[in-house]
DNA sequence: ACTGACTCGTAC
DNA sequence: GACGTACGAGTCAGTT
């Protein structure tokens, strides 16, 4: 029986598979894969589908080939493959070395000259060929039965197996024919141009009726007059053609036919290098298609072990935590379970690992941690000097152990914080997804199930400690991996000296939280849910209908439908009724004002009113957020539960939220925000001479870059001119465009652009750092902060515009706030350890992106007035000075200005 | 009853 | 489409 050998031109479908598929596809450190992917993808199919006995795949070398000596302009058209492509060629390698599949290359020639030769000899010995190409050029081999072109059309499962009435059908010509027809064809993709006015049907025709380019120049006298002409002319060009489209049958392969018989591969191998990919599903399809019972199946790719012993007395966990507490040098892994959720309820339970491998943890149930003797030795265990701890979201675990009187002061690897360095565009750092991805392991299924630290396991008590055991087990593995990833992309230094102690400052004030005047509240939001139901039922009235106002279809339907008026803005749904639109309808009718009213209105009440009040911590009147210290990509913190990120200011009525935001009694509320810290550094990192000047010199800035976009000397700059010069500093950061700039200052598009060219060529080095910009991040395939926080941004190599764009300002954005943030995250931590080493019963209880807010005794109102400015100021040494606003009052709303 | 998509609006 | 990063209220349609 004939062999079945399988012969793939790499190049060719690694490119194929890079057009077809989304370069959004990436791992979640950043790099694309989804040419690798589809490469790997369709060779499973191909081994599955067509079970060949031997496979080689060939490759082009970038060196020039004999083709080049022929004719110098060969391929001389082409583009450099994209970087992220590039690269991909070299992980496509390194999944061909893992499966152990032959690889042919060699110089002066091409892939499908390779090719060639192999299918020749293959066929000679009476074996079967099968050729996976994107490339026609391998048509003119199957001109024997044993020879087949499967040829891949577009995506990566989208082809078509061509024997030779397949090539036939499809070119109009038998392979035997096929490079002389594609000689008169011409072919762009090589920049070989071919006879003009001659396609593909001319081509097929003239090929077939003279049997050749000999035949169809031999006699030309029976063609139409332009016809002959051009092949006339032409003629060397679709000979030169011709001989380099035969592919050479001769190439030397240092290569026995046995040497590419399928081998079995190192399952460990592939595993290893599929999951650095993170290619999820295909290791289960390999192992379909290799159908081999000696690779073990994917089920026993490893499930994390624990053992884990209860431990039942008081006296038993105070000895173990004194034992725990001896060993310095190595790091504990624990984990905490909650009654509830985590943070914001009681501990259910805590584990210590005992040992890493085999995986044992010591479970040290609730009801212990009452015990002062166990309390004691556990704040020991965790005092300076302790002993390192390692685990999965440690802030929730500070705060209720901070309730218990311990300071954990000794917080080595945060596994999540950790993770979210390595990518901060993951949307979730599960401990379980992190444990596959980093060691290859998973975590059971019933514990899987459940979100890190909560483990709902409906209510199967018995369990909860072995579950807390094998995720502190699991913690125990994790975070050497993070740990050695944090080192390799140059993270480490960002971790341990900003994320890791930020996370107790950050524990600390959720802790003590911020005092709020539930009586202010609950008046405003009466006062509001009075004047919303007012308005609906004027809005009802004018309108004529009854309808829900809050429904923006039904609104929808009443405005544009019912009222007749003239919609201007769409939505993924149908028109906008957002207020820039509503804004646009004013005049034209009365319900328009009791709309814009009511949003305003409804807002207030909804978000801050009832919001707020529902957040209200019944203990102690105050309201405590969470800080999310693994959420915004950019390096940002968010706050939740409630957000106390956008309580309103902008307005005098909304800002009337900030002041049932109150001091603890017997303190004031300093606040210290940065002054245009985003512009500042911009600055910095543009090194514009100019904006740093006006920083320095402590100009009013949006009145120093009026001056200079306008022309004029600061002293004359009008009001309006500032304000655009504002809108235009504002939107830098964010890679605003003339459109958007237009829409907020209410000006003409054209008026926006020369706006912008003046802000551009005022401050040149803004445009050249924003470009450089990209131009890095595009190149790297993430941004990266002064600071190293790295973000991946995949967009950047869309083949859609639209995503690129988006891309392209993210990129633009993320070094921008990134940095601000990393400033912002240095501030608070250098001002908590100020507060600490100086002994003031200052405390920090709020933070805002660029502001922090303190409580502060009266008698210490002189010196913080002084520390905290000097502390944030200090934070970062740019080519600008960080000037620091600072005020004090007896709400959020008096101190701020 | 729950969940996710969608729209809208607030902050920096 | 056109300005980046968040969180959350409310509605609605689809699922349990």
């Amino acid at each position: 029986m004939p062999a079945k050998l399988l012969l793939l031109d790499g190049n060719s479908l690694t490119y194929r598979a890079f057009f077809a598929l989304p370069t959004d596809m990436a791992t979640s450190s950043g790099q694309v894969t989804n040419a690798v992917f589809g490469f790997t993808s369709m060779l499973i199919n191909l081994l599955k589908d067509h079970r060949p006995d031997a496979v080689a795949v060939a490759f082009d070398r970038p060196e020039p080939t004999f083709r080049h000596d022929l004719v110098p302009t060969y391929k001389a058209q082409r583009e450099a493959a994209p970087d992220i492509l590039r690269q991909q060629m070299g992980l496509v390698r390194q999944v061909l070395e893992a499966l152990d599949i032959t690889m042919l290359e060699q110089a002066g020639v091409e892939a499908d000259d390779i090719i060639a030769t192999l299918a020749t000899q293959a066929r000679d010995r009476g074996d079967d060929v099968i050729i996976v190409t994107g490339d026609r050029d391998t048509y003119q081999l199957v001109e024997d039965p044993h020879v087949k072109v499967l040829y891949n059309r577009r995506g990566v499962s989208d082809y078509v197996l061509y024997d030779e009435a397949g090539i036939a059908e499809r070119t109009g010509v038998t392979p035997a024919l096929y490079s002389q027809y594609a000689a008169l064809r011409g072919d762009p993709s090589d920049n070989l141009p071919g006879v003009p006015g001659v396609g593909e049907k001319t081509a097929a025709k003239l090929i077939n009726e003279r049997g050749g380019l000999d035949g169809i120049f031999a006699d030309l006298t029976s063609l139409t007059p332009k016809l002959r002409q051009n092949l006339a002319e032409h003629e060397a060009q679709a000979r030169s053609n011709a001989a380099m489209m035969v592919l050479r049958r001769d190439v030397e392969v240092d290569v026995a036919p046995e040497a590419l018989a399928r081998r079995p591969f190192d399952p460990d191998t592939v595993r290893e290098l599929f999951n650095f990919l993170e290619f999820r599903t295909l290791y289960e399809r390999l192992l379909e298609a290799v159908d081999d019972p000696a690779i073990p199946a994917a089920d026993a790719l490893g499930v994390l072990e624990c053992g884990t012993r209860t431990v039942d007395s008081a006296e038993e966990a105070a000895a173990l935590l004194r034992d725990l507490a001896g060993d310095r040098d190595t790091s504990l892994a624990v984990a905490a379970a909650w009654e509830g959720s985590p943070g914001r309820s009681p501990l259910a339970g805590i584990a210590f690992v005992t040992s890493v491998e085999p995986g044992e943890a010591a479970w040290l149930p609730g009801p212990l941690l009452q015990d002062p003797a166990v309390l004691a030795a556990l704040a020991d265990l965790v005092a300076p000097g302790g002993r390192p701890l390692d685990t999965h979201n440690a802030k929730p675990l500070m705060r209720a152990l901070g309730a218990l009187g311990i300071d954990v002061r000794t917080l080595d690897i945060d596994t999540e914080v950790a993770s979210y360095l390595l990518d901060p565009a993951e949307s979730g750092y599960l401990l379980q997804d992190l444990l596959l991805r980093y060691v290859g392991l998973e975590l059971r299924a019933a514990v899987a199930a459940a979100a890190p630290g909560t483990l709902d396991l409906e209510g199967a008590a018995d369990d909860l400690g072995e579950a807390t055991g094998r995720f502190a087990v699991a913690v125990a593995r994790l975070a050497p991996a993070v740990t050695e990833a944090l080192v390799k992309q140059g993270l480490r230094d960002l971790y341990d000296q900003i994320e890791r102690p930020l996370v107790r400052v950050l524990a600390r004030m959720e802790t003590l939280g911020v005092g709020v005047d539930a009586d202010e509240l609950t008046a405003l939001n009466e006062r509001l849910a009075t004047e919303a139901t007012m308005l609906e039922a004027r809005i009802q009235e004018e309108a004529g209908v009854a309808f829900k106002v809050n429904s923006t279809p039904q609104l929808r339907a009443v405005l544009f439908d019912t009222l007749g008026l003239a919609p201007n803005k769409k939505t993924k749904t149908g028109f906008s009724t957002d207020a820039a639109s509503l804004e646009k309808l004013q005049g034209q009718h009365p319900v328009i004002d009791s709309l814009l009213r009511y949003r305003a209105v409804e807002k207030l009440r909804s978000t801050y009113g009832t919001g707020l009040l529902a957040e209200v911590d019944p203990l102690d009147g105050r309201i405590h957020a969470t800080f999310q210290q693994t959420v915004a990509r950019t390096g940002r913190l968010s706050s939740d539960q409630p957000n106390l990120h956008n309580i309103p200011v902008r307005t005098e009525e909304g800002r009337q939220f900030r002041r049932a935001f109150v001091p603890a009694p017997g303190f004031e509320l300093l606040v210290a925000d940065y002054n245009q810290i985003e512009l500042r550094v911009i600055a910095h990192l543009a090194e514009d001479p100019g904006l740093i000047g006006a920083f320095t010199a402590g100009e009013d800035i949006h009145t120093a870059t009026a001056a200079r976009v306008f022309g004029v000397e600061p002293a004359v700059v009008t009001s309006e001119q500032r304000a655009k010069a504002k809108m235009v500093s504002y939107g830098l950061a964010y890679g605003m465009e003339s459109y958007g700039l237009a829409t907020r200052l209410s000006i003409p598009v054209s008026e926006a652009q020369v706006i912008l060219d003046a802000y551009f060529a005022a401050f040149p080095n803004v445009r050249a750092y924003m470009d450089r910009t990209v131009q890095e991040a595009r190149q790297r395939g993430y941004t990266e902060t002064l600071m190293g926080r790295r973000r991946p941004i995949p967009e950047l190599s869309s083949p859609n515009p639209r995503i690129r764009q988006a891309g392209e300002r993210q990129a633009m954005n993320a070094g921008i706030q990134g940095l601000a943030a990393d400033i912002f995250k240095v501030a608070l931590v250098a001002l908590d350890a100020a507060l600490e080493e100086e002994g003031v019963r200052s405390r920090l209880i709020l933070q805002v992106h660029d502001e922090v807010i303190l409580e502060v005794p009266p008698e210490e109102h002189e010196t913080m007035a002084e520390l905290v400015p000097q502390v944030m100021g200090g934070a970062c040494d740019l080519e600008v000075p960080l000037a620091v606003n600072l005020s004090f009052g007896p709400t959020w709303a008096d101190a701020k200005g």
